[in-house]
DNA sequence: CAAACACTTCATGAATCGTTCAACTGTTGC
DNA sequence: GCAACAGTTGAACGATTCATGAAGTGTTTG
């Protein structure tokens, strides 16, 4: 019997296009989301989205060393999901918008999901 | 002159405490942006968000090997980013859900924004 | 049931990433 | 200006990740 598959007509005249997306920015939107790819920085964040918190603060709080800080925010920095400002001798760091607070919020609610 | 800082009054009593998030929540989080953290893996998401493709196609289609594909399909079902079903003797794979889709338009608009 | 097709899984080597120590830069207070 | 403080950067290392070929699984067709 020739019961034909959705996919086979699908298959039939060659290649189907793949969507037309500028490489530069698939390029960015990966690295975005590498830079929120990992546990440690990730906390960082859920710390920031609290309001502005300086490197040593986030170092005590967190445990760990202000060099293992610093280079996490760097990457942050790197990503625009960070911004800092300095005040005094202390350098403040804060999300960089809400769209990154909502990107967070909204990964963190599809983890719970499961 | 004793100009006290806005760094120093959050200092002054100790570590701050940082958010209670399971860090569960948060593993599940991070993998979840490093399943999508990856261009090749994210060109994928972007021609599923289409609709259907089967494994050749997407293969065909980008100019890779079936075997690559594959892994990286494995990877983004794993974190949840794509489901699949089977049809005939191929298997057609999908974004998992709306949820996902918007995590993706997202991100590549805060790419964009740069 | 055997061959063809459509994948998936395993194993491996190359590349990338994350942490850490040491050295460096910039700011404040004496 | 110099010592102390706050943070960044560079280099080295181990740990992870990615792509790929070979072998294995499941489905259909003759």
């Amino acid at each position: 019997m020739n019961r034909s598959t959705v996919a086979e007509e699908l298959h039939a005249h060659g290649a189907r296009p793949v969507p037309a997306i500028d490489t530069a920015a698939l390029e960015a939107a990966a690295s975005f989301f590498r830079a929120a790819g990992d546990v440690s920085r990730l906390r960082l964040l859920t710390c920031l989205q609290q309001g502005e918190w300086c490197v040593t603060e986030l170092a005590e709080s967190l445990g760990e060393g202000l060099s293992t800080i610093s280079q996490r925010l760097k990457v942050l920095r790197g990503e625009g999901l960070v911004a800092r400002r300095r005040d005094g001798k202390h350098i403040l760091y804060s999300l960089a918008d809400d769209h990154v607070a909502a990107l967070l919020a909204a990964a963190l609610e599809h983890a719970r999901e499961r």
